[in-house]
DNA sequence: GAGCACTGC
């Protein structure tokens, strides 16, 4: 992935420094020497004139008007003068004046801007040449929640200025950092600039940010409205803009201190909006229904058609095939072209939707269609040209988290307004269209609420209290967030940190907390890894930790099941799925990351490819906090059983036991559940260790491993403390094994004790060597042929 | 004996 052009790093001033010095074109480079921090630009400099905050519309016109590129030093380039053309005509250009105004007296603006207004390339160029960040050694940000927006905007807007990528306009998104020295306008996922935040809690190096798409409400855009809320009173030279595209535009206001409102109007044909008159009983019948009747009726231009899932669209498209053939063969319409769109489609099949409708059979014949069924990716993630006409069937799959039993489930529910208006927009971006809506318009008005719910409301909020804690926000309950989440939530998130180790009894950020808020992991996950050292299998716990952190690798098409399962059974270990996920790493080191390889065997190569990145991630991050490297010997009986107790120290909160009835009951909840059957695991171990709980049609837990009893004890007396356990099996059979120990430990003789501990000794010493990668490729051949 | 909406560090 990347951006032709790009490159990373600070080359961009390399050798810079000298020739910076004698050329005020370049004084940008070196504002302390050349003019000290909020000075300003010498008499030969295009940027001469210009007061930081006090700019205006005249002097910024005349700067993009004038020869010289007051970044560069160089003439503009004839690209630059036809790009400046189109970017004169866009509707915010209007708007330079007013948004300067309000800029030069307010901290906070709110800024609506509709598709197509040009807000996300324009307004950051409007506030550079307005803040000149660069004489006071600082930046502009301008946050996206999506990574290929950040690097495509970016892209856009160094073309736009003339400067090249990764120079004065660069971005940073996970895995790649496209800035330098020089940058002053830095476009990045919201994301990464909340994991600069516990870094850099006042954001120092930003003289202004603006916060893009921040209807989306993602998560890391919800806390970073609540930390930037905070910095800026901090900071009173901290600029704030923040963009949205809906008409909700005053709950932003009012939140930020009643910001001034800016409104920017879009550049999109109108839309006509169609009610189904009665409710529709099946929803995707009466999709596929209403998809067919467009075809037949209506003129030329594509369809897009809204559904919740994989199966339902791969089903969806056969239908509408098989019906739409029929119709074909009776002469009632042109040829069609049905397409399905979802994430886990590999790239090359999402690529499709690009491709032009089929043309019509005969010269002059009826038309030919293109309907692309899709997901809600096709609502903001991916733009399809050429649409038409959108039908709604109102319904999308949505994360609910449930605090009390700390579970999360997707559950097909209705869209919000906001949501609608944004399907139906998708029909107007090339020509006036129409959105077909599955249900009333009574239904629209009453029943829809208005906005989606945050994410900040719907998900486990435990990385987010040790982010906050992290950066040093301890009052998490009188944070400013723009909608609080569940109490209930919070102290969940805050039990279970307490329980890791990563807060104290008091809710304070503990050392081992600290060193956890690193990485980018779920807490568990980190605990995991920060404890492996202890069992000697930080190398293996590595690799586990990274194939958790990425989509599921195993690939079960509907036409292969039984092919898939039958390859997935060459990577199963007796202990169970972590395992398991192992051995698939293992071996697809060992085949050199082929995709042909991971083909045959029913791997999804793009999931084992960011799981190597994540790895590759995770191990510097290892590195740089000092945490040891190191594994057991393959050939060590202990090699296995090691990685299983890590595992324990950090999901000891996530094991079952089976009880006497064949049933799971989760410890201390006490929740019934089922083993997932993608489980490799065919037996019913006494107990076992999960890494999800999943709600679908019935409780089920998914990725699960045998654990002993005695681990559980050991590794994490501070949540297996009999005393606070409900009364259970599970509670019986750990009290019986402690009366055991109790009672061994009193009659064993100092004799025995001795041996044992000589013998402890022993194993400990053989277990220090490591392996090496080398050795891996026989490392999975061994263990396959174990199983 | 069953599913993985969509992002992000």
């Amino acid at each position: 992935m990347g951006v032709a052009g790009a490159t990373s790093g600070d080359s961009a001033s390399n050798g810079g420094q000298a020739a910076a010095a004698n050329n005020p074109y370049l004084a940008h480079l070196q504002p302390a020497a050349s003019s000290g921090f909020g000075g300003v630009y010498g008499k030969s400099h295009p940027f001469h004139g210009l007061i930081p905050g006090k700019t205006t519309v005249e002097q910024q016109l005349a700067i993009e008007a004038g020869g010289i590129n007051g970044f560069t030093g160089q003439p503009y380039s004839d690209k630059y003068r036809e790009i400046l053309k189109k970017r004169q005509e866009l509707p915010v250009q209007k708007q330079r004046g007013n948004f300067l105004k309000l800029v030069h007296e307010n901290q906070f603006v709110v800024l609506v801007g509709e598709t197509g207004s040009g807000k996300t390339t324009q307004i950051p160029q409007f506030l550079l040449f307005d803040e000149l960040p660069q004489l006071k050694g600082k930046m502009i940000a301008c946050t996206q929640p999506r990574r290929v927006a950040a690097m495509s905007v970016a892209q856009r807007v160094a073309d736009e200025l003339d400067v090249k990528l990764s120079e004065e306009v660069g971005y940073s998104i996970r895995f790649e950092d496209c800035t330098s020295k020089s940058t002053v306008l830095k476009y990045m996922t919201d994301g990464m600039l909340l994991r600069e935040a516990m870094t850099d809690p006042t954001l120092e190096r930003y003289s202004a940010i603006i916060l893009d798409e921040a209807h989306e409400r993602t998560l890391s855009t919800d806390i970073l409205m609540g930390l930037i809320k905070e910095v800026a009173a901090k900071r009173p030279d901290l600029k704030v803009i923040v963009m949205s595209a809906t008409l909700d535009a005053e709950k932003f206001q009012r939140y930020f201190n009643d910001a001034p409102l800016l409104t920017v109007p879009g550049r999109t044909f109108p839309v006509e909006v169609f009610y189904t008159p009665e409710p529709e009983r099946d929803y995707v019948e009466a999709a596929i229904k209403t998809a067919l009747q467009i075809h037949m009726s209506e003129p030329e231009g594509d369809v897009l058609l809204f559904l919740t899932g994989e199966e339902e669209i791969e089903d969806a498209c056969r239908k509408i095939r098989a019906q739409g053939d029929r119709l074909i063969q009776q002469g009632a319409c042109g040829p069609l072209k049905v397409i399905p769109l979802y994430s886990t489609l590999p790239p090359h099949m999402q690529q499709r939707i690009f491709e032009q409708a089929p043309a019509p059979r005969t010269e002059g014949g009826p038309p030919g269609r293109k309907i692309v069924v899709s997901t809600n990716i096709a609502e903001t993630s991916l733009t399809i040209d050429g649409i038409v006409y959108v039908i709604d069937p109102g319904f999308a799959k949505q994360n609910v988290y449930n605090p009390r039993v700390r579970v999360e489930s997707l559950l097909v529910s209705p869209i919000s307004k906001a949501a609608a208006q944004q399907r139906a927009g998708r029909a107007g971006r090339t020509r006036p269209g129409k959105c077909f809506r599955l249900y009333t318009e009574k239904a629209f008005v009453k029943e829809l609420q208005e906005q989606t719910y945050p994410e900040i409301l719907r998900c486990n909020l435990s990385v987010v209290v040790l982010q906050l804690k992290k950066i040093g926000i301890d009052d998490l309950v009188h944070f400013d967030f723009m909608d609080p989440p569940a109490p209930e939530t919070l102290m969940r998130a805050l039990e279970l940190l307490n329980y890791l180790g990563a807060l104290d009894d008091e809710g304070e950020l503990t050392e081992f907390g600290a060193k956890m808020s690193e990485f980018p992991l779920d807490p568990q996950l980190a605990k995991m890894l920060m404890d492996s050292p202890k069992f000697k299998c930080s190398q293996e716990i590595l690799s586990v930790a990274a194939m958790l952190s990425v989509p599921n690798v195993f690939m079960r098409p509907r036409e292969a099941q039984r092919q898939a399962d039958a390859a997935k059974a060459n990577f199963a270990h007796i202990d169970g799925d972590h395992l398991t996920l192992l051995n698939v790493y293992h071996a697809y080191r060992a085949q050199n990351c082929s995709s042909d390889w991971c083909w045959d065997n029913f791997l999804n190569h793009r999931s084992l490819k960011a799981a190597d990145n994540v790895r590759e991630q995770l191990r510097r991050i290892m590195e740089r906090t000092g945490i040891e490297l190191t594994s057991t010997p393959f050939d060590s009986p202990s090699y296995y059983t090691n990685i299983r107790k890590a595992l324990v120290s950090g999901f000891f909160m996530q094991v079952a036991h089976v009880e006497r009835n064949g049933h799971y009951l989760t410890v201390k909840d006490n929740q019934v559940v089922l083993l997932h059957p993608s489980t490799v695991l065919d037996r019913k171990p006494e107990w076992v260790l999960y890494n999800e709980f999943v709600l679908t049609s019935k409780n089920y837990i998914r990725t699960i491993t045998e654990v002993r009893a005695e681990w559980l004890l050991d590794i994490a007396p501070q949540y297996y403390d009999l005393s606070t356990f409900p009364s259970c099996e599970a509670k019986r059979v750990l009290e019986r094994i402690l009366t055991q120990r109790k009672f061994r430990d009193e009659h064993d003789s100092d004799k025995k004790k001795d041996k044992r501990e000589k013998k402890e000794k022993k194993r400990r010493r053989t277990d220090k060597s490591v392996i090496s990668s080398e050795t891996s490729s026989k490392m999975v051949r061994l263990n396959m042929s174990k199983v």
